[in-house]
DNA sequence: CGCCAGGCCTTAC
DNA sequence: GTAAGGCATGGC
């Protein structure tokens, strides 16, 4: 078991925002509720690979709990990126300077890749506390448990797992035409069709291209991947809330073509583009009467 | 009942 | 390359 206390600057992370702003659908409630159904408990934990992790969060004070080591931790919230570097170098506007001085310490988290992939895919045309509770139903039916402290915990399905579900299994989930892509891309990243690995050493659009060969991996979903999941900070994923917000804020960059929209905003904020989005995102979803 | 939700795929120009 | 239509399901 390890334990310890990672001692923050002043600002340096929100994990309660981060965890809550709907960026995952990896992470936890140690409440044992889902996430965005339950607001109150401000421990998270997951599986991660054969780790469990639990954090927790007290003044600048960041706790952890389990079998990870707290370097890995640090790759788990991105915390080599600095608050202070990324809030000068994200500073453009008026706005997004307000909803950085609103939102500080949101941080965009790594998570894990297949995971990830699933979970995008699945979130297609669906609503996020439906995308998490499809995705707690998916690690429940195939993820193998690891136990920690006389406990097991369902951790998501690896490749090889969930290639064990049909698509009518996946189906009777609910995730409706959803279920094709899920169990063509699982089939795909098994044969090794898309090596996450390789992925991460691409530029940005061959990454992006990588992605959009497997099934259900559009322009948004391959972002939202990149972004998420393989350390592509600049990586802008372009959702209904993300265009809403530009046509607000940014009507200069409204333009009906994906890539137009995404390559300016990139252009315009940066090699943290990504971040930029997410602080954009929330925004947009707690101003939602002025959109 | 109708409308929409972290879009993608297919088809037609 | 770009634009339109269909798509499963659940929440409101």
């Amino acid at each position: 078991m390890v334990e310890g206390v990672i001692e923050l600057p002043e600002g340096e992370l929100d994990l309660k925002l981060s965890m809550e702003c709907g960026q995952t659908f990896v992470w936890n409630k140690w409440s044992g509720k889902p996430l965005y159904e339950d607001t109150s408990c401000r421990k998270f934990y997951k599986v991660h690979g054969e780790d469990l992790v639990l954090l927790w969060q007290e003044g600048t004070d960041l706790y952890y709990r389990g079998t990870m080591e707290e370097e890995e931790i640090y790759n788990l919230l991105n915390l080599d990126v600095s608050m202070e570097e990324l809030e000068e170098e994200l500073s453009r506007d008026e706005i997004i300077e307000e909803a950085f001085e609103d939102f500080r310490g949101l941080r965009i988290l790594n998570d894990e890749f297949f995971p990830t992939l699933i979970s995008y895919i699945i979130s297609a045309q669906m609503q996020i506390p439906r995308i998490k509770r499809m995705v707690n139903r998916i690690a429940e039916k195939w993820g193998s448990t690891v136990a920690y402290e006389n406990q097991e915990f369902n951790r998501f399905p690896t490749p090889e797992e969930l290639a064990q579900a049909s698509e009518e299994e996946l189906r009777d989930l609910g995730m409706g035409y959803r279920a094709s892509y899920v169990k063509e891309t699982t089939e795909q990243v098994l044969d090794g069709e898309v090596d996450p690995s390789k992925v991460r050493d691409m530029s940005y659009p061959e990454a992006q291209e990588e992605l959009k060969k497997l099934t259900g991996v559009g322009d948004k979903v391959a972002d939202c991947v990149l972004l998420f999941s393989l350390g592509f900070h600049d990586s802008y994923p372009l959702d209904t809330w993300g265009k809403k917000v530009i046509g607000e804020v940014y009507p200069e960059f409204e333009d009906s073509r994906y890539w137009k929209v995404a390559e300016d905003m990139r252009e315009y904020f940066g090699e943290y583009a990504g971040w930029a989005h997410e602080y954009l995102f929330h925004w947009g979803r707690e101003n939602r009467e002025i959109l």
